[in-house]
DNA sequence: CGGATCGTTGATCAACTTCAACGGTCGTGG
DNA sequence: CCACGACCGTTGAAGTTGATCAACGATCCG
């Protein structure tokens, strides 16, 4: 189960066998089965988390009961309420599980105990927060400039394997359509081929 | 000019001489009037810069000539192309300033030295984008569930200074809204109370 | 087999955009 | 110092896009 996240790890710096060590001390490893919840709103917060095998959601429900999906995370990805790291904070959103899923925890006190001892945390840490937050400029500037069309082709383009394993009113949950709109832009790109 | 940025960094960790020498050593001041560009889309990219006094702004411009605000940046904000960090990336967007400004730009170089030899910097700047990446997921769900109204009531209330200085054409640019829809939404608001 | 969930399709409706025109303000050049 | 143009915010009317509501067939799973 911590196949997964060493060579993840090691994409950006060798592992020693004291990383390891630390790795397995702080890490706690768990199964979700498809539905089941790793966070509730309101839940107290406490874990991230990298999904190692399976395939993990969050999302946010408003007021009138709609949900929207915040991010996807299939394997070798991490996944955690960003809103609010502060520990003792709140959870303001909802994180489950799509497929059955193979996950690794680690808590407030886990991540610096990290950053302190296995150097190749720090530097995958750090460019992941470049990545991502790069992505997310991404999602901001499309969602002011694209409509549902360009949205979508957008997404299958850039996400080709997340675009085919979700369920489709999940990916229009995702891009902040309508599902209805989203079968209809299909088919219609779908003629146009 | 560096009295600002010293300020700033003087709220997470003291500065010592040696450190304020560091940061002249690799800050270099430069005073934009309004409605200079500090990057134009396809530059080389190279600096990001925090604005002592003053404000500006970094914009893209979709396929229809339209443009779209992704920051502003009044006093004591960091503001650079984040999309793309690497060294010799082009640039893909504008940034240019609202007001006559006084800004300190900082080099990828100078930023790695930073990191090593100024504590205080590294520690705000591993906070500035943890608070950023909040913010940015508060966006992104924001621009999903809520309409025009909410999305301004929310803004004014959330940057209340920000709205002041403005135009409001600027708004509604961030916003994702056009202008005409924002002037209606402000007169709706008013009548309110 | 029967219920639930999902994707599809059609019809209607609401929100927002676009286009156009107008008045106010500001800054600049004559 | 005034006059003109540019820019900005506002308002009205028409047009579009996508949401909503409703119904239907398909598939999956118990």
């Amino acid at each position: 189960m911590f196949g997964a996240l060493y060579e993840y790890l090691e994409k950006t710096h060798p592992l020693s066998t004291v990383d390891k060590e630390v790795i397995h001390d702080v890490f706690i490893p768990k199964k979700l089965l498809k539905g089941e919840f790793l966070l509730r709103e309101g839940d107290l917060l406490k874990y991230g988390a990298f999904v190692c095998k399976g395939f993990l959601r969050s999302y946010v429900i408003d007021n009138k009961g709609k949900e929207h999906i915040i991010q996807f995370a299939p394997e070798n990805w991490w996944i955690s309420d960003k809103g609010a790291t502060a520990e003792g904070a709140k959870a303001s959103c909802f994180i489950d599980a799509i497929e059955d899923s193979d996950i690794l925890l680690i808590d407030q006190a886990g991540h610096f105990k990290m950053l302190e001892k296995v150097p190749a945390y720090g530097r995958s840490f750090q460019a992941g927060m470049q990545k991502r937050s790069a992505a997310k400029d991404k999602r901001i500037v499309h969602s002011l400039v694209a409509d549902a069309e360009e949205r979508y082709n957008d997404f299958i383009q850039t996400y080709p394997s997340i675009a085919q394993r979700v369920p489709q009113h999940m990916l229009a949950s995702y891009l902040g359509i309508a599902p209805e709109t989203l079968s209809r832009v299909r088919r219609k790109s779908m003629r146009k081929k």
